[in-house]
DNA sequence: CGGAATCATGCATACGTGTGCGCATATGAG
DNA sequence: CTCATATGCGCACACGTATGCATGATTCCG
């Protein structure tokens, strides 16, 4: 190999070769003194860990994959971060991974469709697993992965595809924000939702309807399109036209980034939150907690939610053979200012 | 190696000696035959070609690495997706390196310092490249890289550090708002800021206050502490408890994200935006964009921001040798609804 | 028809690390 | 003093790809 492409950035790299020359021992002993192997004597192990601390040494991550078959990278496939709730989850899994000596790699990042492009960057790094939160295609990258013995674990989304699984109880936590509403009299409800049929939206809606419709009530079901505040911001205004024998008392919307938009959109037309309409979600993202929004949510457990799904992979990263499992985890109530009790007598009352 | 620990998922790996088998050739000539060396036949690579398309066949890209030197993998280290502007120069900056064959890796994301892990895989994984927009602890990140030969760039950010840079012409920004704003009318002006001094934030605070002093003008400095909604509410709370005489008629934050929060702490207090005071901001964030905030704001070029990162990138990870850069992008003015011209006979009206 | 030149391909090795196996030395027992 | 054993370390190779160099086959020209 000419050195001409070297450059003069390129230091001359430190490797095992180079302490083994320095301590006067073979490659392997270095390897091996610096890997604890017992075999080797404290006193040549220590020998090399002093010269190792001196030059600097790391071990080469990339060399270490191709010769013990595990890289250290997990990919991930992250869904729209459009929506905050997205963003907390990847800040999490970014910080847990970290402490248990994984990198996270990004292999989508995004709402649309996952692109040829992620598929070969997942075959061509030896990914160890998959953290995949997107449900959009999802099932291309757990096929794949499923072929190659990768092991999967979706956050926030429940599938029949082979794969593990760690989400928040969608359906409890709805039904219980629903019988929330309920106990606080509400008895006209709107549920917000998005067309694009997510497990966690689908299963959110399911619980609340049911509880509902336990008790005989219904909800009216809105769609704004997108799971988004515009898609949130949409649906409120039509809530807004609506006469005020029609309007609901209480909204519960599938996540909390549309329950916000609808929020906005309420305000913008002069309606009050709580005093005229109640209005909840789903995820509990920071804006949620803002003084102008106090929206009563359904917290997800975060930070055990990417707790548990790391321990699902690392458990399948080493032993492949374990079979799929899924987990759920119990949201909580969190209750804020846009809810309020709805006394029986001001249930004909008119707006304002 | 024994084969227990393979375990039934682990799937023969195809590589080029399979392919090399299959075709009756040696490796050697596949690995040329797959990367065009002119010198196999047309009709040699044709037939490789196909076995190779048939097997599935991906390169590894870690062992091309190791042979090669080039990784396709450039580190990420991120600063605090709290304020969306972030999260959006992510979401490109992932999107265009895929589209040059580059993969991100996440070595740091977040407000935090830096830990030693984030360094520890900086060194350990063959990052060609960095890509830095977080402003804490950065210096120790681009110290390693200039040692190791790994070029730096840096995006939102200037630095005197060795690292090249792509940003917008905050000056110049922050100087155009103040210009536009005083050519509506407005001579009380408040000038929103944090506590940490990023460069960013302290360019656009003095091209604010430069174009105000060329007139003869000043602003009142206030800070809200973090540079966020939060920071932002507690500021346009103070604001809102001044006299009508004192309060500012005009409003310009360092960021949107702050902006946003002192438009929420006006308008919670009863002052509407823009009939009593004009408020914009410096990004061009998603939520800006909202009507219920329309707010007035520099955009920020993202897309050629990161295309111009990108490619100074790529250019030093050919040439190590070449100096590092700085590149100003001139950001634009984009005029919403938070803003209104202010007659001069309404200057000494009071509130409402 | 023979030698040289060109062309296509194979051999060997490097990249950096991990590990099975063999070898040398020291130590113990008989 | 000799043999068996334990201890500590080195040799060689594997992982998958890229590439300098050598080699065989083919062709062209004299």
């Amino acid at each position: 190999m000419p050195s001409s492409d070297l450059g003069l950035a390129a230091q001359d790299r430190v490797t095992v070769v180079t302490i083994a020359r320095r301590a006067g021992v073979a490659s392997s002993t270095v390897s091996r003194a610096l890997n604890g192997d017992p075999r080797i004597s404290a006193a040549t192990r220590e020998r090399i860990a002093a010269i190792a601390m001196e030059l600097g040494y790391m071990p080469d991550a990339l060399a270490r994959t191709l010769s013990g078959g595990r890289s250290g990278l997990i990919g991930l496939v992250l869904g729209p971060v459009e929506n905050p709730f997205y963003v907390a989850l990847l800040q999490e899994v970014v910080a847990q991974a970290a402490t248990r000596g994984l990198r996270p790699l990004i292999l989508h990042l995004g709402a649309q469709a996952v692109e040829a492009e992620t598929m070969r960057a997942l075959q061509q790094y030896r990914v160890d697993g998959c953290l995949v939160t997107s449900a959009q295609l999802s099932s291309d990258i757990a096929d794949l992965c499923g072929r190659r013995g990768v092991p999967v674990v979706m956050l926030n989304r429940v599938t029949r595809l082979r794969a593990s699984s760690v989400s928040c109880d969608n359906l409890g936590g709805a039904a219980e924000m629903a019988r929330f509403l309920m106990g606080e009299g509400h008895r006209r409800f709107a549920l917000v939702g998005a067309d694009t049929t997510s497990s966690t939206a689908l299963e959110r809606e399911q619980g609340f309807t049911q509880a509902l419709a336990a008790v005989g009530l219904e909800a009216l079901r809105l769609s704004g399109g997108t799971s988004s505040w515009m898609g949130g911001f949409a649906v409120g205004e039509r809530i807004a036209a609506l006469s005020s024998a029609e309007r609901p008392e209480a909204v519960f919307a599938v996540s909390d980034i549309m329950a916000l938009g609808v929020m906005d959109a309420l305000r913008r037309h002069g309606l009050r939150v709580p005093e005229d309409v109640s209005v909840t979600g789903f995820d509990d993202i920071a804006e949620a907690a803002r003084p102008t929004y106090a929206l009563t949510t359904v917290s997800q457990p975060l930070v055990p939610m990417v707790r548990r799904g790391l321990d699902l992979l690392l458990a399948r990263m080493q032993d492949p053979g374990l079979p799929d499992e899924v987990t759920l985890l119990r949201g909580s109530l969190t209750l804020r200012a846009s809810t309020r009790a709805r006394s029986v007598a001001e249930g004909c009352r008119g707006q304002r």
